[in-house]
DNA sequence: GCGACAG
DNA sequence: ATCTTGTCGC
């Protein structure tokens, strides 16, 4: 596991990401998933996007859900200090810290993790997802509202579909790299972009997403995870 | 220099 | 991410 500063310049955190990816290992979920987990976080005291941060702090929650009756069996809250900024690329610099922690404060080990964001569909390869799952040494995929970086067609309407997200000439390294799907979680609606974090694969991503899908577009453990720190939030303070 | 840009 | 109520469509 990585054991790095969390505390240093966005310069020094891409050239740590080059870095770090490299450990990233990118193979088929292994043993029977029973679990699942899902991470989110929120931003105490924020206020409107034109007024300046209140209180720079974050605060995390992690759901665990039987991964088939998708029944919560059990939450974990944190709240800490935020002090990265949030520069496209290197989310994971500003809330994995926390999301390490919340996952920490689960009764046991998810055997799989759901992130908000990229997994390994990142300019370096180290979304957050990646980030957290080489952390925690856990099997994790990224699923992100929308896309970071990458090419793709646009998946058919209905649900199920999904197309391949490969990398751009640009970014360093592959071209052209498969490195996710986007995909339909629901007939009509903006599609999801997911890619494996860490010992997760593709297809284990796109195959998760769906099955922890309940008919509404973001899967359970990532929606109950939303839902859980938004009340957190509100119940803190939102706006000190 | 000009766009793009997870949460 | 964050602020915010009602409203349009299946």
């Amino acid at each position: 596991m990585p054991d790095h500063d969390w505390d240093i310049s966005p310069q020094e955190a891409m050239a740590l990401q080059a870095r770090l990816a490299e450990r990233v290992r990118i193979e088929p979920l292994r043993g029977p998933v029973r679990t699942v987990a899902g991470v989110d976080c929120a931003y105490l005291g924020a206020g409107p996007p034109w007024a300046q941060p209140t209180d720079r702090r974050v605060v995390a929650v992690a759901v665990l859900l039987d991964a088939d009756s998708m029944a919560t069996l059990a939450t974990a809250c944190v709240v800490r200090p935020s002090a990265f900024p949030y520069v496209p690329g290197l989310l994971s610099f500003r809330e994995a810290p926390a999301v390490i922690e919340a996952v920490g404060k689960l009764p046991e080990r998810p055997d799989l993790l759901m992130c908000d964001g990229q997994g390994i569909a990142h300019p370096r390869r180290l979304g957050l997802a990646a980030h957290v799952g080489l952390w925690c040494d856990l099997s994790t995929i990224g699923v992100a509202k929308s896309r970071l970086c990458g090419r793709h067609r646009a998946p058919g309407r209905r649900r199920g579909c999904r197309t391949q997200l490969r990398l751009d000439d640009a970014d360093a390294g592959a071209r052209g790299q498969l490195v996710g799907a986007v995909v339909r979680t629901r007939t009509g609606v903006k599609p999801l972009v997911v890619s494996p974090g860490h010992r997760a694969s593709i297809d284990d991503a796109v195959r998760w997403t769906l099955r922890c899908g309940r008919g509404v577009r973001l899967p359970e453990p990532t929606r109950r995870a939303h839902h859980h720190v938004s009340r957190e939030k509100r119940r803190r303070g939102g706006q000190p």
